[in-house]
DNA sequence: CCGAGATGTTAGTCATCATTAACGTAACCG
DNA sequence: CGGTTACGTTAATGATGACTAACATCTCGG
């Protein structure tokens, strides 16, 4: 929805509670409360973003998961499914890992949840690549790689996208595998 | 001071607009107003925190520089500044990356103008030590490593901080050679 | 044509919040 | 002692902002 597109762009570039609901409305043409035919309210808005946000990166990663032949490939594909999104919709990420705070219950709970099996999604591909790592340590390095990939929109203009993908692909390829090989 | 370090902590965790002046004065057993004796408002309150940090980052990087012996141990020295800040302070770090867009001008450009030159210190090295690269992925690449870095906050409590400072480093390195090598 | 239903609008209402006012108090210095 | 300085306190004050009410309009299916 177009509201949300909006939504997004505003609490990525000032949070949640720096966006007025009037600034959401005046971003897609209407004026203020014409948004509580659409929302009940300002927190849903947000929880809706965000459950959106959440079902989508996990359904790529189980869809990526299940389909890929082997573990080197699921990862790759993994690592394309973040970045494109990272790149595509920098508000969006932004957003995802910032303001999950305001979600109020129990929104929260199953954003939360997902939010959690997409990473157990990255770790689970990342053990059969590496059984001897213990997976504290892969699901540091997960959360780790995802701020090298979700960093795209501050450093937004120094590269243009096409350059960009390979770049952070190569660069969270080898960090994963310096976390597990070193030590 | 402890005003400044708990505003940190509550800006990091709520957002600038999400947190009230009555509670940042809570937070350190005044109430409220009180506040007005030590800044001349809460605008003028997060300058301070991220001049503050700014400089500290900066001066850090900037001794480092100078008292090292090769560009490699530059490097190695940078990281090392970078990962104990975002272990050690990971609110202000949080704020640091998040809410420069509420600072009013003119104290704005003279964080974004540290903020620059911290960067650019990272790159200078990075050059010294892949003179092929173009410096505008060197850029993006100090800005992927960054958000690698500053990843901490996220993933608080996956690892203790004495197995994370080593993960942290060798990831963040290997994502730096990756970045200049390939292609 | 008509009456829903969906979607907007403008004008409240009620909280919250940054900031200021007016007013202590305690230490310290002359 | 007298007074200045540093630091707090509790009431305003004035905006802003989320949300609700009351009131159009427009589009349909009948």
């Amino acid at each position: 929805m177009e509201i949300l597109a909006a939504a997004a762009r505003l609490f990525a570039a000032r949070g949640f509670h720096g966006v007025s609901i009037e600034d959401i409305g005046g971003a897609v043409g209407v004026s203020g409360p014409a948004l509580y035919r659409h929302f009940s309210g300002k927190d849903a808005l947000l929880a809706e973003m965000l459950l959106d946000v959440s079902s989508r990166l996990r359904e790529s990663a189980v869809a990526v998961a299940t389909s890929s032949r082997s573990p080197a490939e699921t990862l790759d594909a993994l690592l394309d499914v973040q970045i494109t999104f990272a790149l595509d919709q920098p508000a969006l990420i932004t957003v995802h890992d910032r303001e999950l705070g305001n979600v109020p219950e129990p929104e929260r709970r199953g954003i939360r949840r997902l939010q959690r099996l997409y990473v157990e999604e990255w770790v689970t591909v990342l053990a059969e690549l590496h059984p001897e790592c213990p997976p504290a340590r892969l699901r540091a390095a997960t959360h780790a790689v995802f701020g090298l990939l979700n960093s795209t929109p501050h450093s937004a203009g120094e590269l243009p996208a096409h350059a960009m993908r390979p770049l952070l692909h190569a660069m969270a390829r080898a960090a994963i595998e310096a976390s597990v090989s070193d030590h």
